[in-house]
DNA sequence: CTATTGCATAGCTGTATGACCATATACAAT
DNA sequence: ATTGTATATGGTCATACAGCTATGCAATAG
């Protein structure tokens, strides 16, 4: 006999462990959070320093620093140092697509309920 | 003369406004937890009862319970109440594309360290 | 009817983290 | 060296939320 269990069991072989599930979560956790979209938003425009981008978001230096660091972590931004200055870009390519994917769900959903129109 | 806060002002016009950016930071955060993503593998397989799910993942069934309300509740996940059972079941064609751009950019930097094969 | 099974929900706890303030560090200008 | 500017970091608070236990509720079985 093969139980519900078994079944899962074999499935499971197939399937990523509970760390590999923990990689790929913490990539789209550092994609939910509105801040780091906009930072993200504001650097399609093409490479920032943190100044310009305190005051583009209207939120801390400090804030901004932290989310930038976590995107520099996660791999996402670029880092740039210039004298006093340090110029931040995106680099990694599945960005834009990766948004597009969420926005264009979202359209779809709005065009019947809301106002906006997502594209980061 | 142009001030880098004006610039930061017209860049702004064509972008989207903190509402639109939490609703999109709200898609992706739905796909940050790891048993959420378990939940998504064990789905890629077709359409499963919640206490299918709950043996499979081997957490309890309250919590399996809420992560499927999550998951539908954003979208993600189809209902269907059979007799006593409920199956879910993907109901979302982004989910393939959006979790396979992320398990791309793991495998292609785990290629250099990790012996992981990312791939839901 | 009552019992059982399958799922959902409420309440709780611990942990994680966004945002703030204050401060530290690094480089530049004088 | 001193002062100023740009960025990073440590500490604190408040909030969010995953997972737990207990319970509620709906559908079937007996």
């Amino acid at each position: 006999m093969v139980t519900a269990a078994a079944k899962a069991k074999s499935r499971k072989a197939r399937q990523m462990d509970r760390a590999a599930l923990e990689r790929v979560a913490d990539v789209f956790r550092v994609f939910s959070e509105p801040t780091r979209l906009a930072i993200i938003q504001s650097l399609k425009g093409g490479a920032r320093n943190v100044n310009e981008l305190v005051e583009e978001l209207g939120t801390s230096q400090a804030n901004i620093s932290k989310q930038l660091r976590l995107l520099y972590d996660a791999r996402i931004l670029n880092r740039e140092k210039q004298g006093n200055q340090v110029f931040y870009s995106i680099d990694e390519d599945i960005v834009f697509p990766l948004c597009e994917l969420v926005c264009v769900k979202l359209n779809r959903e709005a065009r019947e309920r809301a106002p906006y129109d997502f594209s980061i």
